[in-house]
DNA sequence: TTAAATTTCGAATGAGGATTCGATAAACAA
DNA sequence: TTGTTTATCGAATCCTCATTCGAAATTTAA
């Protein structure tokens, strides 16, 4: 029964698949890109693709599984210890920024797909990223209850904090250097309890 | 001669034709675009958008170029004006946000329009968001020099700004008010001396 | 009022691209 | 070896647009 095998090789094929669907994307931009394109990124025929993913759109939804599902489950740990709202949620952005760091297209993909063209409503990625914006926007309403984190809208520093995250991270080409150090200095310096005085 | 009035009410036609694009935008998405929704939006025929706007990349530039300069000549007075890095810097950070507050489809559109499919390189409005940025990053070079800001890379510094405003002001749907106050603050946040603690 | 210029638009046209077909090859099972 | 299942893919569909046509309406100018 070699049944296990073929399902592994199915699943790499798929594997391929997306990596060269996000390749492309990464030149061609999500819309621009075209399912031959991404065939013959990934070295099959065009009509091969649709023996893996019945519509264009399932490339789309299983790439965001996979990161999203992916992203989830390493925070998982962390998110249910009990360490402090501040701490816990600085190791979750840091986990994150590894992975980001880690697979550019694909997290620059995750981040930046195109809101319309599909009913994301259905998908089942929206739960996991749900889960995770979830529960930082929790550890962030907590942290600020114990004084941990200044006194702001919460909602608002959430944007805020995922704003430069995304800046950060994911603006520009250029592969620039980023030590850890930077990105902990930048966050821990928008949610330092220092208040701050006005220019 | 009503060559003046003439002129006059083919440019407002022309902005129709914008507003109406910039509203489709917002619920179909850049790409997901038609001209003919944005005709029927405007309230032209399909084929009469031809007589305004050549091909539909016109659309898009046209919009660019009205929003990149528009931002541009409200900030020049502020920029050629002699204030210390810092305050000219949150000067301008002000008039952005007030710009994008009041119109956020068009801001919203400006910010997030997909890089591909055109040649941006050669476009018009290239010039207006070049030197806009480039006076930003150039100040927070100036005033990183005499000490008024934090001692961080300046480019990090920039996008982690650059990402938080667009994540405060263009995140999600909800109108939320937002008090010039609290956007002070999270910039004045980053931008502050203040060394911050690790967690 | 009449010719020229300006505008409008429904109905072609044409191209690009997603999806399907039909045939073939490989891998496997009996 | 031979039938069956799994994979592959070039070449046809078929549909959705952007763009163009050609005819009409509306406005201007004389």
């Amino acid at each position: 029964m070699n049944n296990q095998r073929k399902a592994d090789e199915r699943e790499a094929r798929k594997h391929l698949i997306m990596n060269g669907a996000l390749s492309v994307f990464h030149d061609q931009g999500i819309d621009g890109t075209t399912m031959e394109q991404i065939a013959n990124e990934a070295g099959f025929g065009t009509a091969s693709l649709y023996y893996y993913f019945p519509k264009k759109e399932d490339v789309f939804s299983a790439i965001m599984v996979k990161g999203w599902e992916q992203l989830w489950t390493s925070c998982q740990i962390t998110i249910e210890s009990s360490s402090p709202p501040k701490e816990k949620f600085l190791s979750i952005l840091n986990i994150i920024a590894n992975h980001i760091l880690n697979d550019r297209n694909l997290y620059s993909f995750l981040f930046t797909a195109p809101q319309h063209s599909i009913n994301f409503e259905t998908e089942p990625w929206k739960d996991y990223q749900g889960k995770l914006y979830g529960t930082l926007q929790q550890l962030l309403d907590e942290g600020m209850k114990i004084g941990e984190f200044p006194k702001v809208e919460s909602h608002l520093l959430f944007k805020a904090i995922g704003g430069s995250f995304h800046g950060i991270l994911l603006m520009g080409d250029e592969q620039q250097s980023l030590s850890r150090q930077d990105i902990e200095d930048l966050f821990s310096r928008l949610l330092s309890t220092t208040g701050s005085p006005h220019a």
